[in-house]
DNA sequence: GCCGTTTTCGGCCCGACTGTTTTCAGTCG
C-alpha cells in the first residue's frame, strides 16, 4: 500500500460521489482528505495502518476508518461497492476539459456512455447535442479536450516518473549482476514531460539482468524481452526501457541513450569531422584514415574530452549551442540545489496551504535554507480562501513576531501572490503592498483573453513599482492546460525595463516560465526566482524540478536571486521600489 | 463528511465565463 493509492481511491470516490449527485460538502470533504493524505509530512500509510489517524484535520471518523481498513487490507468495501454502479470506463471522462460530473452522469444516464469510444460516438452520431443541457458547442468543445487528450496520450509529467525512475535505478544498482547504472534520456536531461524512462546497465552478464528486470514487482507489463534490450510497462501506464551494454561501451552509450537526438547527430557529425564514427558503442575511427581510438575513456567527460568540448551536463544537450559553447569553453556553471538560500512564493493555512506559517518555516530551515517568503492568495481568488487587507495586515503581524523568535541565521519575508486583475490592476492598493517585503502577481483568471489583451493586461501588472516578481507566467498547467496566449518576448521585454523578476514556479505541474525562454532573459538581463509555490511541508521539495528546469535554461547562481544569502537579498527584494 | 471561542447542528467557497437557456446550469479556478 502506497500513498499515491490512497490519494488515488479517496479521489475516485469524491468522482463516483459526483456522478452519485451526492452532497457536495461531503464530496468536498473527501478531496481535502486526498489533499491532506497528500502533504503530510509524516509516514501517513503506517499511520493509517497503526490507525492512528485522530487529531489530523481535514480526517474525521468516517476518513480515519476507511483508510484504516484501506491500509491493511489492501481494499475499501465501501468504495468497491460504488466502484460497481459505474464502468470503469467514465473515470477517463473526467480527463476531458468542459466535462463535469452533471454532464458525464447525463450521457451515461440518458446515453449509456462508459468509455472515451462512447463518448466520442455520441458526439460524432448528433445524438450527444440533442440532450438536455447540451449544444452544437458543447460537442466541439468535448471532442476538442478529447482531441487534446489524445495529443498528449503518452506522456507523463516529470514528477509522475520520478519516483519509478529513482526506485527502479535503486532496483538495479542492488542487482549482483550490475556493474554500472543510471537512468537516461529526456528525463536525465530535465525535460518537464516524458514519454518513457530509459535505463542503461553495464554488465557482463547481460541476460541475467534482464531476467531479473522483466520480473521484478513494478513490472505490470513485459512489451518486449532480449537479451540486451527489454521494455515493460509499469502499473500508471509508463513504458521502462533497460539497455545492457559492456562497461567499456557504457560511457558511448550514456552519451546515446540521453540525447537528445538532436544534440546527438551535431555531435556525431562533430566525432566525423575528426575523423571518428560515433555511435552507441565507441569512438572509433572512420575509413582507412581515420584517427586512432582514444584511450582512457572510463564516463561521458572522457567523452566529450576526447570530442575536444568541455563536459556538457545532460540537461544542456538539446542541440542549442551548448556544442559550440563546449568547444569554445564558455559554458555556463549552472545552478546546483546546494547554492540556495531561501525560495518565495509558499502557501500556508491562511489561504490553501496545509501547513502553518511556523511549520512551513521549520520545513524551511530543516531544508537548510537562511529565508522562507510567504505569499498567500488574495482576495479575488475566493476559491483559495484568499486574504483580504484585513487578514494580510494580521499575517504580516504574525510574520513580524515570528521573526523575533529566530536568530540573524533565519527569516520569514511577508509577501503576497496578489491576483492580476482582468484589466491588469492590482488585487491590493499600493499602501498595503507597500508593507509586505515582497509581492508575486499572477493571472489566475480571464485566461482566454486575446493575446494582445493579456501582455497589455500583465504588463501593466508588471509596471507597479511593488511586483517584485510575476508569479507563473503562462499558466499552464504540464498535460492538463495549455498556456494562456501572451507575448513572451514582450513580457521580457517589460520585465527588463522594470526590473522586475519572473519566477521559475517550480511545481512540477507548471514549470512556467518554460526553460525555453530563460536564455533570452538572461540576455536582457532579467532575474530568476525559482520557487516551489508549495502549498504543504512537502511542496518545498519541488524545488528539485525548478533547479533542474533552471538548469535546462542555462541559468547560474548569479542568475537566480535565492541564491543570495540572508543580508544581501532585501536590496534585491527593494530594488524596483528605490528605483 | 468535517468542524467547533457562534461547539454536537448547521454551516461549509464565491464569482467569471460559457453555452444553453429567456433566467439558469455546468465548469473552472
Amino acid at each position: 500500500m502506497t500513498r499515491e493509492t490512497l490519494i488515488d481511491v479517496l479521489e475516485k470516490i469524491a468522482l463516483l460521489l459526483e456522478l452519485k449527485g451526492e452532497n457536495p460538502f461531503k464530496i468536498r470533504a473527501y478531496r481535502t482528505g486526498a489533499e491532506v493524505v497528500q502533504s503530510h509530512p509524516g509516514d501517513i500509510v503506517g499511520m493509517a495502518r497503526e490507525n492512528q489517524l485522530e487529531g489530523i484535520k481535514g480526517i474525521g471518523e468516517a476518513l480515519r476508518d476507511k483508510l484504516h481498513e484501506l491500509a491493511v487490507t489492501g481494499r475499501l468495501g465501501f468504495y468497491e461497492k460504488l466502484r460497481a454502479e459505474f464502468p470503469e470506463g467514465l473515470f477517463a471522462l473526467f480527463e476531458v476539459p468542459g466535462l463535469g460530473p452533471k454532464k458525464i452522469a447525463a450521457l451515461h444516464r440518458e446515453l449509456g456512455v462508459g468509455s472515451l469510444t462512447d463518448l466520442k460516438r455520441v458526439c460524432e452520431d448528433g445524438s450527444a447535442a440533442a440532450l438536455s443541457g447540451f449544444g452544437e458547442k458543447t460537442v466541439t468543445k468535448i471532442l476538442e479536450g478529447i482531441a487534446f487528450n489524445e495529443q498528449h496520450a503518452g506522456n507523463f509529467r516529470s514528477d509522475e516518473a520520478a519516483q519509478a525512475a529513482h526506485e527502479i535505478l535503486e532496483f538495479l544498482r542492488a542487482i549482483p549482476e550490475t556493474s554500472r547504472a543510471e537512468v537516461a534520456g529526456s528525463f536525465r536531461r530535465g525535460k518537464e514531460t516524458v514519454h518513457d524512462l530509459d535505463f542503461l546497465a553495464a554488465s557482463r552478464h547481460p541476460a541475467a539482468l534482464m531476467s531479473v528486470f522483466t520480473t521484478a514487482p513494478f513490472v505490470s507489463q513485459v512489451i518486449a524481452s532480449g537479451d540486451t534490450k527489454s521494455s515493460i510497462r509499469l502499473s500508471n501506464g509508463l513504458q521502462c526501457d533497460l539497455r545492457v551494454v559492456s562497461t567499456a561501451e557504457f560511457p558511448y552509450a550514456l552519451v546515446y541513450f540521453t540525447g537528445s537526438k538532436e544534440h546527438n547527430i551535431q555531435l556525431r557529425s562533430r566525432a566525423l569531422r575528426m575523423g571518428w564514427t560515433l555511435n552507441e558503442y565507441h569512438l572509433a575511427p572512420h575509413g582507412s584514415e581515420g584517427t586512432p581510438e582514444p584511450t582512457g575513456v572510463h564516463d561521458e567527460k572522457d567523452v566529450h574530452r576526447a570530442l575536444g568540448l568541455e563536459y556538457m551536463p545532460p540537461e544542456i544537450r538539446e542541440g542549442m549551442g551548448e556544442i559550440e559553447a563546449a568547444q569554445a569553453g564558455t559554458l555556463p556553471s549552472l545552478i546546483a540545489v546546494e547554492n540556495l538560500r531561501g525560495t518565495f512564493h509558499n502557501h500556508t493555512t491562511a489561504s490553501d496551504g496545509h501547513a502553518s506559517l511556523a511549520e512551513m518555516a521549520e520545513a524551511a530551515r530543516e531544508l537548510g535554507l537562511q529565508y522562507l517568503g510567504i505569499a498567500d492568495h488574495s482576495k479575488a481568488s475566493f476559491q483559495a480562501n484568499g486574504l483580504d487587507e484585513d487578514r494580510l495586515r494580521a499575517q504580516i503581524a504574525e510574520i513580524r513576531a515570528l521573526n523575533e523568535t529566530y536568530g540573524k541565521d533565519f527569516r520569514i519575508f511577508a509577501g503576497s501572490e496578489v491576483d492580476i486583475l482582468r484589466d491588469g490592476s492590482l488585487d491590493f492598493a499600493d499602501d498595503l503592498l507597500a508593507e509586505l517585503d515582497y509581492v508575486v502577481a499572477s493571472v489566475h483568471n480571464s485566461f482566454t483573453l486575446p493575446e494582445a489583451e493579456m501582455t497589455k493586461r500583465i504588463i501593466r501588472a508588471i509596471e507597479n513599482p511593488h511586483v517584485t516578481m510575476l508569479g507563473h507566467l503562462t499558466g499552464r498547467l504540464l498535460l492538463k492546460r495549455d498556456p494562456y496566449a501572451v507575448d513572451i518576448p514582450a513580457v521580457i521585454e517589460a520585465c527588463a525595463a522594470t526590473a522586475t523578476i519572473i519566477e521559475l514556479n517550480a511545481n512540477p505541474w507548471r514549470l512556467d516560465m518554460d526553460w525555453r525562454w530563460w536564455r533570452l532573459a538572461k540576455e536582457k538581463g532579467v532575474r530568476c526566482a525559482i520557487n516551489p509555490d508549495a502549498h504543504s511541508v512537502r511542496g518545498l521539495e519541488d524545488l528539485w524540478f525548478g533547479i533542474r528546469t533552471a538548469r535546462k535554461g542555462w541559468l547560474t547562481r548569479d542568475d537566480v536571486i535565492n541564491c543570495l544569502p540572508l543580508g544581501r537579498i532585501e536590496s534585491v527584494l527593494g530594488a524596483k521600489r528605490r528605483r
